[in-house]
DNA sequence: ACCTACTAATGGTACGACCATTTGAGGGTG
DNA sequence: CACCCTCAAATGGTCGTACCATTAGTAGGT
């Protein structure tokens, strides 16, 4: 009886304002201060009702909040109950990906930002990453290239690789910021990306350039790595203006001749 | 009454699975494809709970659900109600705040992540912005330099002016996602920026720096403006190494200069 | 030793009641 | 007519109870 006194003296009844905010800043506080670490889990909701001094329904709405913002994980059953969670990537993911979604946003624009954020990764990623991480990141890459030339390419499964390969080497880059953002970013131009790879044409030549730049970074060849980066985001572009029916009058015409390795 | 079933087709009741997940889906479905726009209000709670055929604490947890991802925007009282919002940055900016405050992003990484939108950033702000634009970022900046020069200088109003500066800077580079980054970003180094500036001897040279490159901006001298950025991130690295009480071995000493404009 | 059936804990849902806040309509007064 | 006051109605916010569904553990039987 002392005991729960003494355990749980991790809440303190509500009285002011909205009290479903209350609970939830009680929560999220303890958790974000370390007084809950991840993996414990939260009193049972009718405890929590006698410890908060509400309703239930108070509390399930605060939950679900906290549950929302990534921060708990919910069990039903007996040993269930609210779980604190390590918040994921995939949050911030969302929240951007639903904010992209409602706010329309132009592929020029997505391709614009993604190129400046790869070339700076592509320099970072030479500089820090292992051998063995840049032997990973070329064997992935002729992966993929083997993937799409084949005659009848399986675009989903290389979709996967691609989408892979864009995470193995923003996290080369040893900076995590940049792995989040490519992550978060990846639900809204992974379409487009998709696309590339849907015109034969473009397929071979975006295939052979992914793997000449993993090339070059594995040879520690940042000029030839930023070049090859350059020529995927040209062809990117003239990709997506002729799905738009424009004239691809900006985009060079030598780009249709032939790349080799 | 035959009216009711023609306008309020909207929702259809809930049969499978959980069930406040499922209206989540419902209304978040009727809001992303436009059926239900920006301002709108959606029907009352009970209303929802007949439409549903649900009890009302599902509709009120799911509509909890919605307002923390920033879709709605409830109010109490007569005409109260749900209302669609239009979805803000701070959304994504709280919900990438809240994982870098959980996941103890160090200094150095902010800084490098941000030193490599900036360059980017500047570079497409002297290519696109208006002339007015850069006479107001240059005017403003000139505000901060004066509010961080006088002799007790208020530091609150100063880092908001600062704020002010990046997000400018930011929306003259015309793509939207550099604004959002660099907004959602914000909260997490303003705190380092904030130390930048609480040191007497920093402050003045990280005030004309900052008004050094508006002045090259707004003079679209592109390399001089990156150099005056790579100054600034100079200084705050030096700044920052100090405050750990780190020997400052890799920090070029001359920075101690003084920087005439 | 294995399987089964039961029990207890816990989240999920429903219903009903009442409170607090806000808007707007009605009516009175200057 | 214009202004102010009061009151009713709509609506979200909270509480309480009851019951259902799922899950983990346990006791008992084969």
């Amino acid at each position: 009886m002392s005991e729960d006194k003494y355990i749980e003296k991790l809440f303190i009844p509500v009285s002011i304002g909205r009290v479903s905010e209350e609970v939830v800043l009680q929560i999220e506080a303890a958790i974000l201060d370390g007084r809950l670490k991840a993996g414990e889990r939260l009193p049972s909701e009718r405890e929590m009702q006698s410890q908060f001094g509400t309703g239930r329904g108070v509390i399930r709405e605060a939950i679900k909040i906290l549950k929302q913002k990534g921060l708990l994980e919910v069990r039903k059953g007996a040993k269930g109950g609210a779980y604190v969670r390590e918040l994921e990537v995939s949050n911030v993911s969302e929240s951007l990906a639903l904010f992209l979604k409602q706010h329309q946003v132009s592929p020029e624009t997505l391709i614009e930002f993604r190129e400046s954020m790869d070339r700076t990764i592509t320099t970072l990623a030479i500089a820090r990453s292992s051998v063995d991480e840049k032997e990973a990141l070329l064997k992935e890459a002729l992966r993929f290239k083997a993937t799409l030339l084949e005659p009848d390419p399986d675009l989903v499964a290389a979709a996967e690789i691609d989408r892979n390969l864009n995470i193995m080497l923003a996290r080369m880059a040893r900076n995590e910021l940049f792995e989040w953002v490519m992550h978060a970013l990846q639900m809204g131009f992974s379409s487009h990306d998709f696309a590339l790879y849907e015109d034969a044409s473009y397929r071979a030549k975006a295939a052979t350039n992914w793997s000449n730049t993993a090339r070059a970074i594995s040879e520690e060849e940042p000029m030839k790595a930023l070049s090859f980066i350059g020529l995927h985001y040209a062809l990117l572009r003239q990709c997506v203006d002729e799905m738009n029916g424009e004239a691809a009058s900006m985009v060079a015409p030598f780009l249709d001749d032939n790349i080799e390795e």
